[in-house]
RNA sequence: GGCUCGUUGGUCAAGCGGUCAAGACGCCGCCCUCUCACGGCGGAAACAGGGGUUCGAUUCCCCUACGAGCUGCCA
């Protein structure tokens, strides 16, 4: 059996939107996992889209999400070029038309856009249905000829009969037939001279000698015509498997307006590749174990391409957060706290132990972004009402908090050593001999020091990053609002 | 409109003729706890509908409904 080989091919015209990427992770799992060769082609037979950078935006985003080609513009491994505009200059998607009208497989089309217009029967969702007459498979050799040497602008069409039927076969949806008479003579080669995708796909995919052709599901209606292709030229068709749709919260195709989609809007967002990879690799596959978390390693391990479901997912945000939280509290910490620091001096201006805080933080945010939220309280406590001492499970009141504070100070003051075990165990020796819950002490400390609900740490451990001065200049202030308050 | 594909809790999903129909996210409750989070335990929540086939259908077939994709000199 021959060596896999599978190809990611995108168009450059904008940003890879998460949908794109998926269908490139598992071109590169499916040839992995069998030890095969994933290679990437450029198409930019579409000159109109084309969009400036896009190309390096492809290159950037494969090359952070780890999906390495064997193969590629920038990595020849003898089936080069591998851009099509670059195919082009040798001639050899005209050469393969040519081939095609030879056999009576094509044909040249001189067609006026006035006379395609005026073929187009009816609109349907703002959108103009049209089927070629194959008005030009009339022509004789001589009239093609002659226009050609007249220099007649052409386009060269696929010949489809008008009866019978076509089949192909896909590993995931099976034997899928249609009527011939359904299938338009679809362009080959356009008027500019660019093969359209339609035939540079398959000529390129044979070319380069593509074992299995992995791709979205749009193409599951096109794929009898390139079938016909196929078989047009005698050559053997490839395995194909076609992928379910990513959809939008309202089951819409992913697009470009749809926000949020894109790798690298997500990366911006705050999200680790990791995590958005392992994210979408599950949407649309499972693997035979219950499990969920992947490394990209483990991916290509797992991925067995029969596993690929037939329906689409909804890309849901809100699991992706969870997802990138767990690869948060499984890292590194030095790469965690490299990652975070950014946002940390953002929401932090004093010179407090960051490397401190980033710990506390770290099992608390899904996202880096979430950071600020946690954190502002440690440049200046932020306004506050003193119900916030109030705190019916702890069973304080603003003027039990206040009765608290005030025999706390001294006791604070006269400390020296501000660590977290130090104050916790001052603290606890504190509410033995007052005979009171935890809580009863530690809850108006906590809110003295933040001003805040809910922090990152409990009172002491936000003591030990503020150190005395600051934490005696917090809790006399708090002493202060209370006495002014109540 | 035509063609093609799809349809298990809100979402991701397991299941491939016989299960009390897994698991995860989210949600709710309890526990842990110097708050929150983490962690632990538990709960609510699904086979689109109708016909067949079968001793038996979530699993196989047909119809309907709904959804999506395609229907470009875009990919």
């Amino acid at each position: 059996m021959s060596k896999i080989r599978t190809r990611y091919a995108p168009s450059p015209t904008g940003k890879m939107h998460v949908g794109n990427l998926r269908s490139a992770l598992y071109e590169f799992l499916i040839a992995k996992h069998a030890g095969g060769d994933f290679m990437l082609r450029i198409e930019d037979t579409d000159q109109e889209r084309f969009v400036e950078g896009a190309t390096e935006i492809i290159y950037r985003t494969l090359d952070q999400a780890g999906l390495h080609h064997d193969e590629g513009p920038d990595k020849d491994g003898g089936f080069g070029p591998y851009v099509q505009s670059q195919r082009m200059q040798t001639g050899i998607y005209m050469k393969y038309a040519k081939e095609l009208v030879e056999k009576g497989e094509a044909y040249y089309c001189f067609c006026e856009k006035e006379r395609l217009d005026s073929l187009k029967t009816e609109i349907v969702e703002g959108k103009e249905i049209m089927m070629y007459d194959k008005h030009c498979m009339s022509l004789s050799k001589e009239e093609v000829e002659a226009n050609l040497a007249a220099g007649k602008p052409f386009v060269i069409r696929q010949n489809i009969p008008n009866e019978g039927t076509t089949t192909f076969h896909d590993e995931l949806y099976g034997d899928i037939t249609v009527e011939n008479a359904e299938l338009d003579d679809m362009i080959l080669i356009k008027s500019d001279g660019y093969p359209t995708y339609n035939f540079a796909n398959v000529v390129d995919d044979h070319t380069m000698n593509i074992t299995h052709v992995v791709r979205g599901n749009e193409y599951l209606s096109s794929s009898p015509k390139y079938q016909r292709l196929y078989d047009a030229f005698g050559w053997e068709s490839p395995v194909y498997i076609h992928l379910p749709l990513i959809t939008d919260e309202n089951h819409k195709k992913l697009s470009k307006r749809s926000g949020h989609a894109s790798f690298e809007e997500l990366l911006e967002q705050g999200f680790v590749t990791e995590a958005v990879v392992n994210f979408i690799a599950l949407l649309g596959w499972s693997p035979e174990e219950n499990r969920e978390i992947f490394s990209l390693e483990e991916l290509i391990q797992e991925f067995d391409y029969r596993r690929i479901s037939k329906s689409p997912a909804v890309f849901d945000m809100v699991k992706l957060k969870w997802m990138n939280g767990e690869y948060l509290k499984a890292m590194e910490f030095d790469r965690f706290y490299e990652m975070a620091e950014p946002y940390l001096k953002a929401a932090v201006h004093k010179s407090y132990d960051l490397r401190k805080i980033a710990a506390m933080v770290k099992t608390r945010i899904e996202i880096f972004p979430d950071i600020p939220g946690h954190v502002d309280f440690f440049d200046a406590v932020p306004e506050y009402d003193i119900s916030m001492y109030a705190h019916k499970k702890m069973k304080t009141t603003p003027e039990s908090s206040l009765e608290v504070l005030r025999e706390l100070l001294p006791l604070f003051e006269g400390q020296e050593d501000y660590s977290n075990d130090a104050l916790y165990g001052l603290l606890c020796n504190y509410v033995k001999e007052k005979g009171c819950k935890n809580g009863y002490a530690m809850w108006p400390v906590r809110t003295a020091v933040s001003g805040k609900q809910m922090t990152p740490g409990g009172a002491t451990e936000l003591m030990e990053v503020l150190g005395k001065e600051e934490s005696l200049a917090r809790l006399r202030a708090a002493i202060e609002k209370l006495e002014k308050e109540l």
